[in-house]
DNA sequence: CACGCGTGGTT
DNA sequence: TAACCAAGCGT
């Protein structure tokens, strides 16, 4: 148990955030279910990037009755765009489990927040601290760098001890009387002032105690250890239209975009020639032209992505999973980006 | 517990 | 440009 002073931090935090904490329509009344949507939204994701899906989704779905109603895919649908596809289909399990397990009502305490699906010790504090008031430090990427500069801690924040000092010390600074403030005016000053680069240092509440700013050491703080290396991926979509519409289908199992649509796909180890398309389609297929090929960029891999224009033979049986759809079928399910641009550029 | 999961902004 | 990073989570 540390004796050790930690008020200036909260003291000088809060009046900082009351002054300059940006006006987030979540924030005022926190409501449970509109918080909730709102740190699954953020998962990852900046305010900016996220603030239209958050306002899209509480205008469809008012409330969590709402959400627990509808389908996956009009979910999927309204995520569509905001990638990591799972949040959108745990966001839906969740609120069916609000409305099964808690009568609609979100619980109050961290222990049963996280039992929710896509809620997980960090969107467990936060509800926790900000709709109820109890006393659970949040640590995300902002918390990371802004305490491992301030406290010049060099311990790798993405490593197992990491993890475990920066909980403990959040912990220990956070202020039991305002805990949802605390928690959110230390996000708050990660993402606008104590950024990753073009760190705002003359305008920081705690500029004074910094640690980093000190020593020079901005720069160098937050630690990590690194990022896996990306992949190269080459998908060969096929373009099929006929009188019956474009095919599509759902993507399922552990890969990327579950859940989502797309042409029916060939993954190669190398990028395909027309002829070698040909052949692992078989014969009576006719491969038309190489339609444009599109580079598409994710965290940990590169898909080069070709769409081939191709007729299947007459009477052919295709998979039971390839759906012919009309236009309004198309535009009805979710699709990936790279499908969505791929799709607006063809001008389906 | 190390890894995989999207997209877009910034440097 | 390639690299980095963002209000993390599930497995």
């Amino acid at each position: 148990m540390s004796t050790r002073n930690t008020r200036w931090f909260s003291q000088a935090l809060l009046p900082w955030y009351r002054e300059h904490g940006r006006a987030l329509p979540w924030r005022g009344k926190p409501d449970p279910y509109r918080v909730w949507l709102s740190e699954v939204i953020l998962q990852q994701t900046r305010v900016d990037q996220g603030l239209a899906y958050w306002q899209r989704f509480v205008d469809r779905f008012p409330g969590v009755q709402d959400l627990a109603a509808a389908t996956e895919g009009e979910v999927l649908k309204l995520w569509q765009g905001l990638g990591y596809y799972s949040r959108a289909r745990n966001l839906l399990v969740a609120a069916r489990q609000v409305v099964r397990d808690f009568r609609g009502t979100f619980p109050g305490t961290h222990a049963e927040l996280i039992t929710l699906k896509g809620v997980g010790d960090y969107t467990a504090s936060a509800i926790a601290s900000i709709c109820f008031g109890q006393p659970d430090a949040v640590v995300d990427g902002n918390v990371y760098r802004v305490l491992a500069r301030v406290f010049g801690i060099e311990i790798p924040v993405d490593s197992t001890e990491g993890r475990k000092r920066f909980k403990a010390l959040a912990q220990e600074l956070l202020d039991h009387d305002h805990p949802g403030d605390h928690n959110q005016a230390v996000m708050e000053l990660g993402a606008t002032v104590c950024t990753p680069k073009n760190v705002a240092c003359l305008l920081c509440p705690v500029q004074g105690r910094c640690i980093a700013f000190a020593s020079g050491r901005i720069d160098a703080l937050p630690v990590k250890k690194g990022v896996a290396k990306t992949r190269d991926r080459y998908f060969n979509y096929l373009h099929i239209r006929t009188s019956n519409g474009l095919y599509l289908r759902q993507r399922t199992g552990k890969d990327i975009w579950q859940g989502l649509w797309e042409p029916p796909l060939i993954e190669s180890g190398a990028p395909l020639t027309a002829k070698k398309l040909q052949e692992r389609l078989g014969p009576g297929w006719q491969v038309r032209s190489r339609g444009e090929e599109a580079k598409h960029v994710l965290s940990h891999q590169v898909i080069r992505a070709v769409f081939w224009d191709v007729t299947p033979p007459k009477r052919e049986k295709l998979d039971p999973g390839w759906k012919a759809m009309d236009a309004a079928a198309v535009r009805a399910v979710a699709v990936p980006r790279l499908i969505e641009q791929w799709l607006k550029r063809a001008g389906i």
